[in-house]
DNA sequence: GCTTGACCTGGAGCGCACTCCAGCTTCTAC
DNA sequence: GTAGAAGCTGGAGTGCGCTCCAGGTCAAGC
């Protein structure tokens, strides 16, 4: 199967836009292009895109993508060095998630706190109109 | 106890320049001065800080944090706004969160992979060894 | 009284990750 | 054979959240 630039947009998420700004800056190899000198997607490229996704949804900068990018084209010798950067890049990750976690708590806390002031509030109008 | 811009900036982990920043931008109110002119922050400034840190470090953008800090200019009247926002936002950390474990799952299992290959290329080189 | 260092202001600059644009080509459908 | 949609390129522009700078003030220690 082959996507035109618009198609590999909608399956990936990535505006158009930005499906070649990635490829100018090294972060996907430029696809097939048909007759007319258009964009050809693969199947391939749309799982490299995929992947490029989740590294970004994660916050990865775009640095260490396309040096992934790069290992990824000198084969198997490199496989070490881009289990570690996926490694780093997960320890990161899960930083994150415990960081936001102690954040979602701090919410809760104040999210409390109001429906308190809320539940206090309502019950004084309920006295006003009692004693009305 | 006050403190210095500095101590106001070690404290809250924010920049010298992030805490003038952020009240030119109406992120915090302006605090007390020193008879030099200078900023002297109070402890309740530093809460403030404090929370604000946690909104950001949750991907607030800026333009709700003031709001947030507007509404809160206004008193009791507009709590229940207030409340709204943190539990929007709440929602959005939740499935921020619920996004990132999802990206987890794949980053472990791509390094799982990478470590098969590495396995599977020592095993060859062990062969080579025992072979040569 | 002079140096040093922290702080002041207004405004410019920066890095990131896109996003948009002008002007052109190419395919499709009528 | 022409209109319209989709795609192309190189390059400029944008929004966010800071960050830095020049030129000045102020207080403390020597």
């Amino acid at each position: 199967m082959t996507y035109s630039i618009a198609q590999a947009a909608e399956r990936s998420g990535l505006s158009i836009d930005t499906l070649r700004y990635y490829e100018r800056i090294g972060l996907v190899d430029p696809p097939a292009r048909d007759s007319g000198g258009r964009r050809s997607y693969s199947d391939e490229d749309l799982s490299w895109l995929e992947f490029l996704t989740k590294l970004r949804t994660t916050g990865m900068p775009i640095r260490l993508m396309r040096e992934y990018a790069q290992l990824r084209h000198k084969g198997l010798a490199t496989a070490g060095r881009r289990k570690q950067l996926l490694y780093d890049h997960r320890t990161d990750v899960r930083q994150r998630i415990a960081e936001l976690q102690a954040c979602l708590a701090i919410l809760d806390y104040k999210i409390t706190n109001y429906a308190d002031i809320e539940a206090k509030m309502a019950g004084e109008s309920l006295v006003q109109e009692v004693s009305a």
